[in-house]
DNA sequence: CCTGGCTACCCAATCGTTTGGGTAAAGGTA
DNA sequence: TACCTTTACCCAAACGATTGGGTAGCCAGG
């Protein structure tokens, strides 16, 4: 009577196909296969009979037989840096969505960025017989994706790439470019780049998408005006008391490669007395929903990262299904707000 | 040769049996028993034989072969309003902790806090055959737990209690009364309420501790200064809109049940010309990592969301052992900042 | 009438573990 | 020596679903 399963006593085929009086193979055919296997299987009106005791009864595939039988789970993993980073959290909504759209359901751990951690997650999510990863947290010097791709685990990266693996992405390098564009255009020639982690690709690219216009309009950009930092408010806060200490004269404007350090330099500048938006320009990336609620609203490169992870679950499926795969990188949109809107006139043109 | 499941040819305990010559029955008894069956099934020569050939070969068992047999799937799952809300993302992580440490690993979905998503999440958790659920997106007038209830299925509330059943959760009501506490002491009499969803005890508790508080210290308070509204900056921006026109004279305090509230209302307050912590005191809820890199610092009620979510944890595991559970509430405590600070002298008594 | 081809099913093995019930051999006791 | 315990294993039946391979009965064509 009693049973330990979440549901209690729970409907198997069997107990349909004891009630109709046919074999549990013919309603397994009916119930789980193509139309085409069901037609051959059994006549209409059984397979309608059928059908309906299997709704009456409330009956749903018992998943751990199935994935027995079958060798595949249903089950992604997702392992992500912090789930408490907004960012990889709408990301991994996008996942969630997608997923359920093809029928999987999805795990998620925290690797907090540790690579025994990324290593010791993955083994979980392995033991579990997942079929397919989806890695939102790669470093780019990992030798865990290396070894992954030896023993042929079927994987993609997300939010972060690396060159040599499928990966769903912004298009940071274009984010960064877009920022370049903007500064320069207002006016600024003195300027310095809050950079982010230099293990990931979301850092490396953004500021090099922004250097490397910032050279190409013809502008310069000395050693110390970038500064690799972490990508929290502390860290962006740090970072913007080094471009303070270091660079004379002081820069009118500050890229950070995230907007939580963003926050952070914003937090930084204020205590030294300067205006955010008067006295420096601020720009930061991500547009998460607090850029835009800040007292002086936040510039912010948008990456869609819903669709960042919508993306990745399409590309881990054709990975799964044997398909060859090309990364994707994701257009990115420059919200120009408050924080960065004047144009600098002493130096215009 | 190539294996459709993540990780490709997986040992098996039979291949572990047939190298040694033994039976896998055996083999299974000595990996996966506590010791004292253990003891009984094989010579300690043999235990050890098994126990490095196991992880020699990386032995790792097939939860879906293991769950089939037992009927247990150490698989809890998870039900948030939205992962992408800072407050739940942190629980989570505390569950996964405390969840990998039992042997679970935990599956979170995202309701939305609408009716028929938790339904439906409901259901999807349930025919994956979750040993239990932790809901974190209880409703008030829920009848899925009623539901849920009678059909036997384990589960614990997080983050918003529903009395009858067993929750993990702040004491709310506390950590209103703080609130009240801190305004009156401040010289505060004049103060207003943004009192977030109606359905969610979070806000209902917050909102009735602070206000019986009050009353209790001897102040009034009035209908319209307490603003129901949604959780999200443009619920706390509206909420504080409505403040703002409809109570006169104008409240020096808004206590905010929540972070991004507080964040919207601080929004509105600053474009009526108003300063926050001087023309008007705010204090929120939660004490998310951004209170304390605003601008003006926010006022908050640190809840321990960690260990809310190791708790609940706790509590399911209890159910599942079929022990009986008490709620369990943890005691927050207020973090005063810039935004509430000042004492108010022309009401000081 | 025989053959071939449907249609509508059934049969049984299998996936990897667990677990209640053996049992043969060794050792101890009366 | 007969009998009882241990010790150290083995055996086989599950758990629920899938799937390659039947097959009995019917109809059509030659």
């Amino acid at each position: 009577m009693d049973d330990s399963t979440a549901g209690g006593r729970t409907v198997t085929l069997k107990d349909l196909a004891n009630e109709l009086g046919i074999h549990p193979s013919t309603v397994s055919r009916i119930l789980h296969s193509g139309s085409d296997v069901a037609r051959g299987a059994a006549s209409v009106a059984t397979a309608q009979r059928v059908r309906d005791l299997a709704r009456k009864r409330g009956y749903s595939p018992d998943p751990q037989a199935t994935g027995l039988r079958t060798r595949r789970s249903n089950l992604l993993g997702v392992i992500v840096p912090r789930l408490s980073d907004l960012v990889l959290a709408t990301m991994y909504e996008g996942i969630e969505e997608a997923a359920a759209e093809l029928g999987y359901s999805t795990f998620v751990m925290n690797s907090r960025d540790d690579p025994d951690e990324q290593r010791r997650k993955t083994e979980t999510m392995l033991a579990r017989r997942v079929d397919g990863l989806i890695i939102g947290d790669a470093h780019l010097d990992s030798g865990l994706l290396r070894e992954l791709s030896a023993r042929r685990v079927p994987f993609v990266l997300m939010n972060r790439r690396v060159p040599g693996y499928p990966s769903a992405t912004c298009d940071d390098v274009l984010g960064g470019r877009l920022v370049a564009d903007h500064l320069w255009g207002n006016g600024h020639r003195n300027v310095a780049v809050i950079a982010g982690e230099p293990y990931a690709s979301t850092a490396v690219d953004r500021t090099a998408g922004f250097v490397d216009r910032w050279l190409a309009l013809g502008g310069s950009i000395s050693q110390n005006a970038v500064v690799w930092s972490r990508f929290d408010t502390a860290g962006g806060r740090e970072a913007a008391e080094t471009i303070l200490t270091d660079c004379n004269p002081r820069p009118t404007a500050l890229f950070a490669v995230n907007d939580f350090a963003a926050i952070g330099a914003m937090g930084s500048l204020r205590s030294h007395g300067l205006t955010v938006g008067h006295d420096v320009a601020v720009v930061g990336f991500n547009d998460t929903s607090l850029a835009s609620e800040l007292p002086i609203p936040l510039s912010s490169v948008r990456s869609p990262m819903l669709d960042i992870g919508r993306t990745a679950v399409q590309l881990l499926k054709q990975v799964l299904d044997g398909e060859r795969v090309e990364s994707m990188m994701l257009k990115p949109i420059l919200c120009v707000r408050e924080s960065s809107a004047l144009v600098v006139p002493s130096l215009a043109l």
